[in-house]
DNA sequence: TATTGTTATACTCTATAACTATA
DNA sequence: TATAGTTATAGAGTATAACAATA
């Protein structure tokens, strides 16, 4: 993340910021409550968050009932979440580069099975 | 480090007192401007936070010259970075009991390497 | 009654600027 | 002139409490 945030800064994007971008890139009609719980943020900065990509034109939140919004990304939202995509591929590429070649598949599944008991918390 | 600081809070520490604690117990005669430079903090913030240390008896502090300190623990100090050392390597075997054995190797191989590019930076 | 979204607020961590004293 | 240590301060991230509106 030390080395990713310079590179969202150069798009006038905070870390979270472009992490949400890209859950609603992946969830499109997800609501904030939703992206406070998959992203464990307490919802209180979510909505500033949000309100933040708003503002820019980069998501859309239309109400699905009378409290819940559905949101989704614009055109520009789209293009975004594609920019920030192929920064965090490309710094990803450029770790496994620092790896023998032989060392990257294992240490790829190792990683799988940490991801996977993360998931299990309670 | 989400898990382990609340590990710290339970002896008082935050995540940076626990690691400059340790930066001693390995460095003994280190200075604060030494610390700030190896663990990449501002030394505005060193300052401070030595002090917490110092104020708790847990480092010692000896003037070298004019202006430089010499840090070295005392035996409280000393204890408590022993615990944290418990701490950190309790956590780090947790960590691999999630990896399945013949991934385990090679996983600590991989991680050596990034280990190594970062020490590299500019 | 529980949940969604919201506002206000507080605390921690980190970063910057400015300063004194010393090498 | 450069460095060590210090102070004050500002910003970002995160957490809690309280609230209104709605399911």
């Amino acid at each position: 993340m030390a080395e990713l945030t310079p590179r969202f800064m150069e798009m006038d994007l905070r870390a979270s910021e472009a992490t949400v971008l890209l859950a609603i890139k992946y969830n499109p009609g997800i609501t904030p409550s939703d992206i406070s719980r998959m992203l464990d943020m307490a919802t209180a900065n979510t909505t500033p968050l949000i309100r933040r990509l708003d503002k820019r034109g980069l998501v859309e939140r239309t109400p699905v009932n009378g409290r819940s919004h559905s949101l989704s990304l614009t055109r520009d939202g789209g293009d975004l979440a594609e920019k920030v995509l192929g920064v965090v591929e490309d710094h990803e590429r450029r770790l496994m580069d620092k790896i023998p070649e032989e060392l990257q598949k294992p240490f790829m599944e190792a990683i799988a099975y940490l991801w996977k008991a993360e998931e299990q918390l309670p």
